[in-house]
DNA sequence: AAGAGTTTCAAACAGTTGTTTTAAGTTTGC
DNA sequence: GCAAACTTAAAACAACTGTTTGAAACTCTT
């Protein structure tokens, strides 16, 4: 086995997350599946937590890296301009589910993130909330200026279930047992498909909502 | 305390299971958290598993049947004409996102169930496409009706993002901390959001899939 | 080739897990 | 009122958890 110990480590935890989940993973499956020694995570890593840190980190900086640097580039292109939705969407979501479609590694890897982007232990949450912070506040700014109908409220909630439908397409298979048999072998397909779903729900008519009677809030009467 | 201990087991554990996992909820949580003794999961449930199994039965069933009768009630009203999307999303993902506001429960149980839809120990990913399976295969036939236009395969994909959308939108503001402050305290605004979203996702227009070359399959060529 | 630095290894640690056992308590039917 | 059935209780079970230890094995630099 050519890679050393704490990569193969990194590699067979990965995959074991994904599969069983944080707690469920135990030291000793990691350190088995890597052909390692138990005591070797606690030598690289220091602790279980640490290692899930580590495991998500390797591959989440560089993912948001890509994601703002998409961003960067339209935006460049745009002059000032308000960028398309359509772009956004892409930068964000599209650099995604590419990475998902990388058979080596970074598969795995997307699915183990929308899987505990709901399935969150405490530490993993506000870890995620650190990495997470820069990207999110570029993509909330450009969305902003280039839907300034949509109120602030709802387009997070529409970027919200956005995240959920890309978390569900990337999980692909697994879940989708539920509706049937169904090919997700073909990543170009699934993007296109996602992509114009994504879009349809971010651009679809402004729900009407009426006021509600503020429960905690003090109660604002009607300008 | 007035409900008698079978039920104070499953109230508790529901409450403890959606906030630290299917694994990392511990018997002795359970117990304690119904006021009962640890021996009483296994004297009435027989084990943790089956403890779990009656968890998700108790609020699945009607569910599903709930999902069953709203359908079977715009079929009665269209007398044989194929139903409006919006009447079919609203069958499935309404009812759905009716129950989540239900405080009384309900509310905890979804978040429960759209996490464990992402994180399935097998057994209770056999036992979920069992409890699902009538319900799946009424709403596929009611939506292939409603929409002959779109391919089964494109459809089933959206139906599966659109779970996507629905099990972020129950989860609500656990996850949606990442977003920023936010306000889900009026489960009819969310129920009108999630709506329009869902129904622009899966009206949008279909995307434009090249045939790719496929892998594993026998290659077929353009007719 | 000697020795400092790094990495691996088997073994053991205390703590926790789900489950079982055995006995005491409670409710029910007659 | 008294068995029979049902429910609760405390204690112990073996198996497994993440982590630590101290010595062996390796890898370099000098």
């Amino acid at each position: 086995m050519e890679p050393d110990t704490r990569s193969r480590i990194l590699d067979a935890a990965e995959k074991l997350l994904v599969q069983h989940g944080l707690d469920a993973t135990t030291l000793r499956m990691i350190t088995t599946g890597a052909q390692a020694n138990l005591a070797a995570v606690n030598y690289h890593f220091g602790s279980k937590e640490s290692l899930i840190e580590a495991v998500f980190r390797r591959r989440l900086t560089w993912l948001n890296e890509q994601r703002i640097a998409a961003l960067d580039a339209f935006e460049a292109e745009a002059r000032g301009a308000p960028l398309k939705p359509r772009q956004i969407v892409e930068a964000f979501f599209g650099v995604a589910i590419r990475m998902a479609a990388d058979k080596n590694g970074g598969q795995t890897f997307m699915r183990l993130l929308g899987r505990t982007y709901t399935e969150p232990t405490d530490f993993v949450r506000t870890f995620l909330a650190e990495e997470y912070a820069e990207v999110i506040a570029r993509f909330k700014a450009a969305f902003f200026k280039a839907l300034p109908d949509v109120p602030q409220e709802e387009f997070l909630w529409r970027f919200h279930f956005m995240m959920g439908a890309l978390s569900y397409a990337i999980s692909g298979a697994d879940a989708l047992r539920l509706l049937g048999p169904i090919d997700d072998s073909d990543p170009d397909a699934l993007y296109a498909r996602l992509m114009s779903f994504l879009i349809g729900g971010l651009r679809a008519p402004l729900p009407e909502i009426q006021a509600k009677p503020a429960k905690k809030q003090r109660a604002r009467r009607a300008a």
